[in-house]
Parts: structure tokens; C-alpha cells; sequence
DNA sequence: TATGAATGAGTTTTCATTCAT
DNA sequence: GATGAATGAAAACTCATTCAT
């Protein structure tokens, strides 16, 4: 549980930003507007009124619609991959790096709902395909990459399929979760049982 | 194996209805256009193109964009629930059943990728949330309660939070199978593995 | 008092037409519909619902929208002018007969609201405002000449202009009355005034 | 004859702002057209061309065409209902208070054509009876009540019902005139016969 | 005569983006 | 940088009317 401790650090300082500069608190706005309302459905207006900004200026910031979702993508990206990462960049070396990673992501994703509902929201969304893709896939070739290796080292046979698929059973199960109105999907069962299954 | 066999008949005679009556045509080419552009970045003027039909015309039919999407999700789940699900519906008696159902689900996928992709399209469109719930809901909770029986025959203890857990798998490797562009998702080998441990 | 029974009786012939022809069961639909919602907000479709009849049908009978319209104006002052105006045909002998005319006439206008609802709905469109004059300035002449030759008899200097106001004072009468949501305008006593003002 | 002119010097100075905002602008232009076209058959693409303004802009000003009109009858009703209730507002205390009001009244529906075109192609109007009734019921009420007391201080025993007539004949004068196309109802007339009769 | 599918122009409204101030 | 008026293209939807059957 150290390992957590540690990634908790990251996490305080990363929050500790009290004072937000003008593009970010338009990101901020963004991001609670896109994932409540989807991408598409959220207007610019809406966005201005929400930070408090005028239309005008938001293209001073951010030259078009799709750009700020990039740049959204992109300072989210900034901001959280060392935190959601921070546990691979060592290797992990044992059950409990594994646990703790995947219960860590978990922990992360309830607390970021806003973003991973825009992020399962843009997965589906041919339009931005490649904005998504830009930002997330090296991200997730990353965390299968560090699976990977983790089996491998356990001399697991299909180390790859095997990280492979874990990972897109984190996504599944995340987007279950997220998706789930009422809270009704029992997340900590299902991520005992993920764990048992995948350490 | 047998069981695949009678499933792909029933497959089968579904596609041989060769004439498509007018809405059929339409909800096809709203299918086709969903799935490529995405549900908010499709126009009805452009689905009445594709089918071939004025814009008018089209609201002979379904008097709303939201009731086209949802009969067209009726006209697939009609279509297509009993294909998806037979194999539930007498039990999953051996480990074969859960194979076969498993391997025949991904094959349907595969055959129906048009879908899938809107499945996934409008499961992050929070516009949409209500129409898609209807009427999946419904059938992943089938789902869901038949791989828990499954489990609970086997004598496996948190039956119900593994097959929770099998069907977020399940949608968490249908996702990123049908999203990746290049068709870099390894989905045999990470179906084979999928088996190996949920069996 | 006879008066208002041999017109009564006249009333009752016309309703006893029990079986509507096609036209005329369009016509009524149509008056209905175009009085609760007004002519620009009834569709054609709606009428031929209303009347159980197909759309196209409704145009082996009126070639039009207008007229429609023009038809069901028509209809209506063939059936009723006679009625309204049968008071005038002898001439207005005396107070007795000014007196029943005028009751007479709110009397016909309360059973007949859907029509004088459509009436004053036309009578303030720029747009059908021909169709309307054609149909219904004649029969205001008609008034106005009644009265005024009432007054002339009764030796009255002005009887042109008192006329032409007794006609425009009834107007806004029935106007205000028909317009009035809940029934909240005073008809009696007003009615009794007018006629204490103008007999 | 001193309480016309008191009127005459406010309808002066109204009439005397010059410079027209671009809501005053679009508002007279939307004006204009409601009366020539009737509110139905006027399309804001119409209006927006009318005050020389893209169709889009029209909506910054009033978000929508029912918002257009109610906003439309408020700004009339700021501008002149001072105007038009002047008279009322210290009580008709003769019978020259009496004819100046109505014939002042009348004065000002002769210089303001466009508006009660308007406000009698509403009045008949079911689909906009909500908005019109917001703005002009008072209005309404309150001259019934100005003419109630005036009745009531000459001793006249059914004050409310003879106010009541003379506001529907005010209508019903007022109606006759401005839907009558050729100028053909002689007001002049029918005004003084009003006022001799009601006074 | 009867049907209702089909049309296409029209309606209200939205929205990303630009630009003068 | 900041504002919000202005634009124009595009969206969903309506509707009188026509026409093949």
C-alpha cells in the first residue's frame, strides 16, 4: 500500500493548483458540459456562459470547438497520465503492484466521473475518432504494455492476448460503471473478482 | 457445436428476406449512416438520401429522429435478440455451451459491425441514454443472469459478480475490437484467452 | 314572441338534416378543427382524420385548402342566413320584432360558437380575407339596411350611421362573448342594455 | 379640449425617438408585416429581411417568433397604453371628459392602423389567445372600470353592464373600421352617434 | 371514388465562427 | 484580451398538394 501513498502525493499536488488560469477554467467548463451533455450537444455559448467567458473570447483561446476538445484531451492527459500511469513506469514486480495499480485506477476514475464519462462518450464518436485516438492510444498501448510484461515475468504463456484483454476489461467494467444511472453496478465486487482473476 | 449450427440456420433465414419494405430501407441506411458518422452527426436530409426517399417521405414513416433511432434499435433487437441470446435460453449446461455462446456472440459481432458501432456510438450519447437503455437493459441483464447461473451450477462463490464482470469483459473487448481503425485488435487471440479463464 | 317560434321552427328543419353527405362531414370537421385552432394551424391532414377520410380524398372535394374554406363559408350562410336574417325579410315592424331579432341572433350565435369562433378568427386575417368579404359583406349589408330602415320608420335623423353602429356594437358583443375563456363575459345584461339603447 | 392636448404633447414626444434601437427596429418591422400578413403567415426569415438583419441575429434579440410577439405587445403597451388611459387615470369627471377620451381614442387607432390590424388579427387567434390576453386584459378591464364609475357618478343604475357595451361597440366600431378595405365605413359618423348615445 | 405514399418548398430554430469595437 | 452582435449554413420538422394504384 505504499505504492498508493505515494500516487496520492501526485494526486494532492496535481489538486493543489488552486488558482486556475483563464484556458483552463474554460477546459474545466468544458469538460463538466461535454460529459454531462455529450460533446455534440454542448454549444460554445454554453461553454462561455459556463466559465463565465464571452463567446468572442473563447476563440482566443482555443480556435474552434474541436480544438478545444483536443486541448481538453491533451491537458487532461498532462495533468493525470503520470498519476494513472506513475505505477507502470517502475514495472510492476508483484501481486500487490498489481492490486494496487488496478485498485488505484479504479479509485481515480470514480473520482473523475466528469472525464470518463466524456472519454466513453468520445470512444463512440466517429467524428472525433482521431482527436480521441491522438491523445488515448499510446496511453493504452502503454498500460498494455506494462500488463505485459508483468505476465511475461510470471511466465505466463499469452502474456500479450492475456494483457490484452485485462485491459479491455477495465474498460469494460469502467464503462459499465460510468455509464450505469443509479449507481446500481456493483463495482467493488466485480473489481475483487477482476483482481482475483487477472493478478 | 450443434448449437451453432441451429443458431447460424435461424441467422439464416433472417437474412434471406431479400425485398425490404420502405421502413426497413430507411432504418438500413439510418443504420449505415449512424454507424459511420455517429447519431448526432447524421442529418435526417442525409438518411433520406441514402435510402433513396424525401426528407418529407421519411416522416411517413417515423415522426421523429429519436423514433427513428428507436425503432430501428426495436428492429435489430427483434431481429436479432433471439439469434444473440438462444443459446441462454435453454441454460448453459456444459462448458461447451459457454463456448460456443461466446465465440457464436463475437461471430455475430463480426457479421454486424454496422451496429455495433452505433451500439457503442449512442452507449456514451447521453441525448440517448433513455432510448438505448430500453432496450438493452433488458437483454444485458439476460445476459448477465445467464452466465450467473452458469456459475452458480458450477459451484463458483461470487456467481454473480463474476459474470458481471464476464459481460463488462465481454463489452470491454467488443468496444475496442470494433473501434480500432486498422483492425490491430487481436480479437482470436484475445477471445481464446477470454474462454480460457471465464469457462 | 311568435316571431322567435316560426324562426325556431326553421332552425329545426335545418337541424333534422340527419345524414351528413361526404362534403358536408368534411365541412363540419373542418369548422370544428379550423375554430378550436384556427385556420392557419389546422392542417389538411387533421381535417381528413377528423372527418375519417383519406387525405387525397379530401381533394376530390375541395380543390383546395381556401377552398375549403370558401366552401364551408358558403355552406354555412346557405344554411343560416335565412335563419339570421329571416327577421329582416318583413320588415322590422316594431320594437317587439327589433327586440326578438337581436335576442334571436345572440340566441343563434350561442349554439353556433364554433362557427363564430372561426368567423372572428377569419375576420382579423389579412391573408383569407377576400374569401371572407365575398361570403359575409353582402349579409352585413343586409343588417345594416334591416336596421336602418327600422330606425327611418322610427323617424330617427340619423339612421345610417345609428344602423351601421348597432351592427358594429353587436359585433363587438358577440367578439368580446365568443372570445371570452371562461364564460366570464356578462351577455345577458349586456344584451339587455343593448337593446334598451337601441330599440 | 386642454386634456387632448395634454395627450397630444406625450404622443408627441413618443413619437419623437428618433434613433431606433435594433430590437425597436426589428419590432417595427415585425410590425409591420404581422399586420399586413396576419402573425401566422409572416416567417421571421420575413422579418429579419423586412428590418435588414440576418435570420440568425433575430434570435439574439428574441428567442423565439411567440417571444417576438409578446415582446412586440409589451413594447406597444409601454409606449401607449399611458396614452391611450390618460383620460382614464383622473376619472371622467364630464361629459366633455367623456367625448374627448373616445374621440381621442379613436384618433389614435386612425394613426396606429398597423398595431390594431394587428391586435384584431390576434384577438381571433386561438393558437396566440395566451399571449394576447397577458398583455390586453388589463388593459381591457381597466377601461370598463373608467367607464363603470363615469356611469355610476351620472346615477345610471346598471353603470357596469352599459360600460361593458360601450367597450364592446368601441370594439366592434374599431374592428368594423380597420378591416373594412376601402375606407369605406364612415367613422366620423358612427363616432358621433357612439357618443351621443353612450355619453 | 378512395387511399396514403411521395414530394419539395417552407418553417422555426440552432450554432460555430467572425469581427468591429 | 474581451465583448456580444452578426452571419449563414444547416438542422429537424411540417404541410398543401399530387399521383399511382
Amino acid at each position: 500500500m505504499q505504492e498508493n501513498n505515494k500516487i496520492d502525493n501526485l494526486k494532492y499536488k496535481a489538486a493543489s493548483n488552486k488558482a486556475l488560469s483563464r484556458d483552463e477554467l474554460i477546459i474545466e467548463s468544458a469538460l463538466k458540459l461535454f460529459s454531462k451533455l455529450g460533446f455534440e450537444n454542448t454549444s460554445m455559448q454554453l461553454v462561455a456562459k459556463e466559465a463565465g467567458v464571452s463567446k468572442g473570447n473563447l476563440y482566443n483561446y482555443f480556435n474552434s470547438k474541436d480544438h478545444l476538445l483536443e486541448s481538453l484531451l491533451a491537458h487532461w492527459a498532462k495533468k493525470n497520465i503520470e498519476l494513472y500511469s506513475s505505477g507502470l513506469n517502475y514495472g510492476l514486480k508483484s501481486v500487490d503492484d498489481f492490486e494496487n495499480l488496478v485498485r488505484y485506477n479504479f479509485k481515480l476514475i470514480k473520482s473523475d466521473k466528469y472525464f470518463w464519462k466524456l472519454y466513453y462518450n468520445l470512444a463512440g464518436q466517429p467524428s472525433v475518432n482521431k482527436i480521441f485516438m491522438k491523445v488515448f492510444y499510446p496511453f493504452k498501448m502503454k498500460y498494455i504494455l506494462g500488463f505485459s510484461n508483468y505476465y511475461k515475468h510470471k511466465g505466463i504463456e499469452n502474456y500479450n492476448a492475456k494483457a490484452t484483454l485485462l485491459v479491455s476489461a477495465i474498460d469494460g467494467v469502467a464503462l459499465s460503471y460510468i455509464m450505469m444511472i443509479n449507481n446500481e453496478y456493483p463495482l467493488n465486487e466485480v473489481l475483487n473478482e477482476l483482481i482475483k482473476q487477472y493478478k
